[in-house]
DNA sequence: AATCAATTACGAATTAATTCCTATATTCGC
DNA sequence: GCGAATATAGGAATTAATTCGTAATTGATT
């Protein structure tokens, strides 16, 4: 099994990542108004880290034109279960029923609650 | 609501802190023997880790003696809640299901989802 | 083609986390 | 009490992440 050749993303690389998965892709100047919604930075700064990221293989771009188009290079899945596992196992002892148990037990609604017995349902016929 | 006192611990702090929650209290040399088993570290480097989470009010200590003993001074359950939740909320859009749903995608035994059923019965009675 | 605005590139400064060296203090065995 | 062993304290060095100033480049407008 070789080592993943894609780093893990930083807190400020999943703000990124964040607004490229929703956007499927995206100038510099795109990303930085979203997120200036939510903190605040300079535009070098949001530039820096996105040619970083370019750097670190977490994004592609399309440099044909002046201005670059940014996508993201990693899935919104494969980096929340990569986060996810990482959590398992550095705070619930490597049990995802752990996991699960506790991120239930705070709110959640009826409705969310039928959607997980379903899956359930589902993962047991397995 | 006021923001809460103690600062997040770092992935270093939690190594430690999971320590200290399962022997419960422990001196720096109980802790860094434990820590050697999964990771590279001088003492000292252990030692100070401690200090600095003495500081940040992470731990507690007595220190009536000459080898200080410490205790974890934020709970197991409410450190997982902690990074729960920002994760749902920089991960997974603040939906505790969809982590729910990524996480038992995974690999979850049949007697884990049995356990989460029960739970999730519990959940809807109320 | 000269100017202007927007963009990228580069590199340095800052901040946070980690690591460990060295000095000092305490305890234990003799 | 003395020396060895073990502990804590303090601070400096290192590494990683973030931030941003400044320069160079590009393209658009005239």
């Amino acid at each position: 099994m070789l080592k993943s050749k894609v780093q893990k993303p930083t807190e400020s690389e999943i703000e990124i990542l964040s607004i490229l998965w929703d956007k499927q892709s995206a100038t510099v100047r795109q990303v930085h108004e979203e997120l200036l919604k939510i903190k605040d930075a300079g535009y070098t700064t949001t530039l820096k880290l996105m040619q970083i990221m370019f750097e670190k293989g977490l994004v592609t771009r399309d440099d044909s034109n002046k201005t670059h188009i940014y996508q993201p290079a990693v899935s919104r899945e494969k980096t929340q279960k990569q986060f996810l596992n990482k959590m398992i196992d550095s705070l619930f002892s490597g049990s995802s029923a752990e996991l699960v148990l506790q991120a239930l037990g705070n709110k959640t609604s009826t409705e969310e609650l039928n959607k997980i017995q379903n899956l359930i349902e589902e993962l047991k016929k397995k």
